[in-house]
DNA sequence: ATTTAATATTGCAATATTACGATAAAGGCA
DNA sequence: TGCCTTTATCGTAATATTGCAATATTAAAT
């Protein structure tokens, strides 16, 4: 069939796999690793520094941007796109809770 | 295309994407999680516990131990899988440094 | 108002993922 | 040996993802 069945999982489970698939690609990780080396956030350079036409970088940014993770501003012509301070720490939280809860106790 | 074009992005970048993308489906988080919860290591009841056909859990399984997170070993007739302790804060590291290196401190 | 530059959206092709029925393989037990 | 139980693999269908060309949108600059 093709279709996750989320509904047979708890919404802290979903969650999770819904903020890893944002971080399953390069591409996603890279944007994210460019935008926060930036002094400033003016970031209409990432489709040269990422090497990926600027409609699947657009696409990218918008994934990222589903989970809240990104504030977007203009400043000008240009979109101005920031790391959500708040919602990293939160979701770093999260996948740290998920690793330090894991039991590894056994064999 | 619809491939990914992996080989502009750098080791680590990739690396950490096919962590996410293992960790990028609720049953998988399932799985890991109820395998973390057993004291002992016996867990051929998975497919009741998580709701999904017999194959389709083995190959998640399979996903999973893909990138080393898990330990097979056979235990008379039955398969015993467990967390590679080792593995899993190597990844635990690897999230945590992603996560906290990331500078949100604009906008 | 027209041009220019930056980003978003649409449409589509190639490939990957998810799921499961059918079947195979392997070990324990009668 | 033959049967049962458990896990793995194969084949296939449905859906999702990735990527880009073409086009649209938006706002600044001329």
């Amino acid at each position: 069939m093709g279709v996750s069945k989320t509904h047979i999982f708890s919404p802290t489970q979903n969650e999770l796999a819904v903020v890893a698939k944002v971080l399953a690609h390069p591409a996603r990780i890279a944007i994210l690793e460019y935008i926060s080396r930036q002094d400033s956030c003016i970031c209409n350079d990432l489709v040269d520094i990422i090497g990926l036409a600027q409609p699947t970088i657009s696409q990218h940014l918008n994934e990222i941007k589903k989970i809240g993770l990104l504030k977007g501003t203009f400043e000008g012509k240009n979109l101005c796109y920031c790391i959500n301070q708040e919602r990293w720490e939160e979701l770093q939280r999260s996948f740290n809770e998920f690793f330090t809860n894991i039991n590894r106790n056994c064999c």
